[in-house]
DNA sequence: CGCGTTTGACCCGCGC
DNA sequence: GCGCGGGTCAAACGCG
């Protein structure tokens, strides 16, 4: 309605890129099978068995969960093996802006860092890239990504390692209001351990 | 032709 | 108060 003129820019101003698809690669980097490389991906939020694996988002007071995961880089077949994670206990809901409605909705996130070849593995989800930008602490270009589905507002960003390119960080926020498209072809192979349960059960968790 | 990606601009919050 | 950095938007582009 009125959000029109937020974001107001001069048209003249946008340029188009012919060529210089240096970037291709990375989109080819996704990988061409529906099967997630990290179909094993374990919280395990009330083990309190600290192993240590606390990751630089600690710097960043509002990840809730840092987890490290290796997923199989080797051909990427999916074979993911170790998982270590531990709850951040850094969090707490206070999201500076005094909306607490947000916090609710928002707050809900989880960071865990995947080594893994590819920038962005596919968890059966649907996810459309809406922006990228380069941060300063890495030289790599994080990327953004919204749930495609209607009505799902959850939101993941993806940052290779700045130190360590072999990782990829990957950020959860919010929860599915749906299924995963690839839910049924999970289920079978995903135990108890399907993503969008790890998700929700982690998270209320942790909250 | 439609949909998803790309990409620069714009906005907001925080730190100094 | 200003500057910086991060996050989001939307038009253009490219591919299927």
């Amino acid at each position: 309605m009125s959000m029109l003129n937020k974001f107001r820019r001069d048209p003249s101003k946008v340029r188009r890129k012919t060529n210089g698809d240096e970037e291709e690669a990375e989109k080819r980097s996704i990988p061409s099978g529906p099967n997630p490389l990290h179909n094993s991906l374990m919280f395990d939020i009330d083990g309190g068995g600290n192993n240590g694996f606390i990751e630089e988002e600690t710097s960043s007071p509002k990840s809730i969960i840092s987890s490290e995961t290796f997923t199989g880089e080797s051909g990427g077949s999916g074979s993911a093996t170790t998982t270590l994670s531990r709850k951040d206990s850094t969090f707490d809901c206070k999201h500076r802006g005094g909306k607490e409605s947000e916090t609710k909705e928002m707050g809900r996130r989880v960071a865990f860092r995947t080594r893994s070849k590819i920038d962005v593995m596919d968890d059966g989800y649907k996810w459309r890239k809406y922006g990228k930008k380069s941060v300063k602490n890495n030289s790599n270009k994080r990327n953004y990504y919204k749930c495609s589905s209607e009505g799902c507002v959850v939101k993941k960003r993806v940052e290779r390692d700045g130190e360590d390119a072999a990782y990829v960080i990957t950020t959860y926020e919010g929860v599915h209001n749906h299924e995963s498209p690839s839910h049924v072809y999970y289920s079978d192979m995903v135990l108890s351990y399907d993503h969008d349960q790890w998700n929700q059960h982690s998270l209320l968790q942790s909250i």
